[in-house]
DNA sequence: AATTATATGCGACTTAGTCGCAAAAAAGGA
DNA sequence: TCCTTTTTTGCGACTAAGTCGCATATAATT
């Protein structure tokens, strides 16, 4: 879906900034923090929170925090629970059946926290 | 369980600061932060933070980050999961039957995000 | 084109948590 | 008990992801 027509749709303005974010979710299989990919947008650091504010508002977009206290965000496709690595800091998808339910409770997001295959099998430390 | 048993144990120095701290983590229910207890203990920041991390380190205690950005301790008992509500920022042992499981990874923790009954309920706004 | 509303860049700011260092407290002898 | 070594504490300065105020720029509306 061009990037241009998810904004329409929300009602948000389209902008250059909008787009090019929205542009790199689109690319992304795993969330993605603004360090990540600052290199690949031109706009300011403030802009580019800003907007990402404004997704967050309209629902076009999670927010995951990770061990290293940086916020990583995905584009809002199908709900799935997420995975964080307290040693390489990564945030991945897990799309595997993970249903939780709490009588009363709105739930938004599953979040499991531990060690990563790959760092355990190469015993990296946190 | 008396605290300085609890740091004997774990090869912890026992100190007042250490005392002070796990006494008031035995007697919460739910996770507290040090914002939440800091007029009850008499020692520095640097000095909390610093034993949290040495009660980390040993497997004493659990953090949980919720949406304000504070990290809110509690003792490690029995492995549970946490609801954090990202209205009033609350964190809240799920003591309800929710097992995960993950082929491969290490899982540590398990956190679910979302608006509590309590905020639900009244309506309050983030 | 002129007016109004919204978005952007820049730099200063916020804030939970961390760090360096010197003073204080504990531990271990002799 | 006194002396030496090791660990802990308090204080103030610092860190870093994210936020804010404001002036400028861009877009929409009349």
């Amino acid at each position: 879906m061009p990037s241009g027509k998810l904004l329409e749709e929300k009602g948000i303005k389209v902008t250059q900034a909008r787009k090019e974010i929205l542009e790199i979710l689109e690319t992304c299989t795993q969330p993605v923090s603004y360090e990540n990919i600052k290199e690949s947008i031109s706009m300011d650091k403030a802009t580019f929170y800003r907007n990402i504010s404004k997704f967050e508002e309209s629902n076009l977009i999670n927010a995951i925090e990770s061990h290293d206290k940086k916020r990583y965000f995905e584009l809002k496709r199908k709900p799935h629970a997420h995975f964080t690595c307290r040693v390489c800091n990564q945030v991945e998808c897990i799309k595997s059946g993970i249903y939780v339910t709490l009588q009363n409770y709105d739930i938004e997001n599953v979040i499991i926290q531990g060690i990563c295959p790959s760092c355990k099998l190469t015993n990296r430390l946190p």
